[in-house]
DNA sequence: AATGAATGAGCATTCATTCAT
DNA sequence: CATGAATGAATGCTCATTCAT
């Protein structure tokens, strides 16, 4: 259980170094420094530099899967009108990213040029998210809620597109420009605002 | 004149390098293969690696301000309908990435830990993209089209974050998933159509 | 206490490739050739070319003030003739030369060009030389030893080119082309045989 | 003849840059850039780098030969006292040496590890210099106006150093430390003041 | 388990020289 | 003769990884 623990800190000082400078800038020894280990001691818990960055990518999507894809299909969508539905789903995203800041950039500005095992891990995470909202669209086509005809696509790029950016721009950039970091409440309000009315058909009272 | 060709010619073998291996990743070595020419003559058009990939950014850059910051300015909001007013911009943007698909890439998938100057040229086009949506916004407001209550910052966010993802989705991705490649006059109208409603007031009748 | 083994044997063989090639043409795969290292294991032990030369340097320099420079100090002008003071002064300094040979080499035959440090540790080490001997002319003048009317920056530059240049042309030279290595002994005799009589008053046998 | 002025001008420039940054540190390129010349102009005056150097030592080596070499033999040392002799030839060297500092401070400064030509051109110089003195001691000697059991090699090693260091110092230095530069005709006298009285026998009244 | 000295493939950059125009 | 674009061997330095202690 120490091995984890001691595992544990390494991946966040190395967390904080590959938010802060990317794959190929943050080096071993800078890790080894803020860990305050020796350079072999990291090879003890990490068998090479990939293997710590997939290992944080992996923990990052494990996260995700639990926290925002298996959350979303508890919610009973006979009892909960489809809006509020929805608006679960955007907040549940948004305080995911703003929960873990530094992964949340690492994830969010993935440079070009790594290693096709990390690359992978990327497009899988990215894949499934965009899987669970294209699922989510066409439950809503079904259920006669979202118009038939739009293109689940599109829209699932739209809707992810827009929730990334904000994540990253609220929660995952260093310096804030627009003063207080803003709250995942009202940021979540405003995008329903947005997207609902062009989303949602329009129950006429009598259903 | 024959000097700017060949400098054409680098940069467009590099273009290509970068958008498929990242700046780090991409060697002067692949360049200079790509391109023909000798070691010594890469450094006859550029001063470093870093010249070449931030004259890359700035020719987008330009060509941004030129081809879509630009034009929109020209667009009279009194004579045209203000939701087609939006539609330009959002067709004039896709347009835009569309027509260069590996400085899309390079652009929409920069990594993190780059030298110091690419990161403001990067910073710079993606703050004008966002003053020019928010300046967009705040008019539309002004002209009573848009509510003045919404958050112009998050909004503008929403906005570029979705014409970002999609243009990087269809227009920047090498391997193309979902078939062929999609219309761009297509994919705006789908924008247009989830987006518009929520973002302008309904002209009742009478005005 | 093993690191510092390693190196002093890595400064020892950039030592006699610094002497042998001077400072540009004695690369780094020479000296780790040499020192039976590999390129990295030099950058643990000095962080560029510049810095070990500059600790070649500046150890000369230390010993030089230990070596020379301090022991002056020691001698009792009052007890001992000045003649015998000055005897003692050119010998030591002979002496000093003989004893490493290599970087007596690299220090005397500085070329131009070199970066400013180095530059600047050279300086420094020549012009505490040149004050020294000016501070001693200075005594023997005020000792009445010396005539008060030459001129001592003059003279100070006579000894030391004269003493360099024999300690070169003796020492330093990789092949020798007047037989055997000299004594420095027998040198020192030579020299004080020329300047003494035109540098030091006769003393009349009643003070 | 034009085309000797051109390559007159090419080793103007080329001598300023060798004594400001030396052999290895004043490129090509700086020297066409200061003699306004194309990059193959060059190579049509000179082979190579090697060559313009070389080219400059050699006018040194030949002017000294012509300038104080053979102008010494002239003097008859059967009609002028010796030590006026010896005056004649230190002031000569340092007039030579104050005439063109550039080429001074190259000669002086020489470093170390140039292509042999280069050491060779140099030795050549200074043991024609070294057997020239040499071959005066030994008149001196032969004339009974200096001890015959003097080591004319230090002596003669003696005096060279004391000499080009004192042309270094005084004529060949950038910025000069003691302010006003001195007099050849002071500095001279100092020399002999100083090393006179030693070398040379007192000519007893009765010859 | 922990350490940290040693490693060496790999990279960006320089600069004297050539040669077609 | 003059030009200057092209060349590529050579060099200093980096950094992920290994391994003996």
């Amino acid at each position: 259980m120490d091995r984890e623990k001691r595992k544990e800190q390494i991946l966040d000082c190395a967390k904080k170094l590959f938010a802060e400078h990317g794959y190929y800038q943050a080096q071993i020894s800078d890790i080894i420094r803020d860990a305050n280990i020796a350079r072999g001691t990291f090879y003890r818990y990490f068998t090479n530099k990939k293997d710590i960055f997939v290992t944080l990518l992996e923990n990052f999507y494990e996260r995700w899967v639990s926290e925002v894809s298996l959350k979303r299909k508890m919610m009973d969508l006979e009892t909960i009108p489809p809006e509020e539905h929805f608006r679960h789903r955007v907040q549940q995203s948004l305080q995911f990213f703003a929960g873990d800041p530094y992964l949340s950039r690492i994830f969010l500005r993935m440079g070009l040029g790594l290693p096709p095992d990390m690359e992978n891990t990327i497009k899988r995470l990215e894949n499934q998210i965009l899987e669970l909202i294209v699922k989510d669209l066409n439950l809503g086509i079904k259920h006669n809620n979202i118009p038939s005809d739009i293109d689940v696509t599109v829209t699932a790029n739209l809707l992810i597109g827009a929730t990334l950016r904000i994540a990253y721009y609220y929660f995952a950039e260093p310096a804030k420009q627009g003063g207080a970091v803003k709250d995942v409440e009202a940021i979540t309000d405003e995008i329903c605002r947005i997207v609902l009315p062009g989303l949602f058909l329009k129950h006429t009272g009598a259903k």
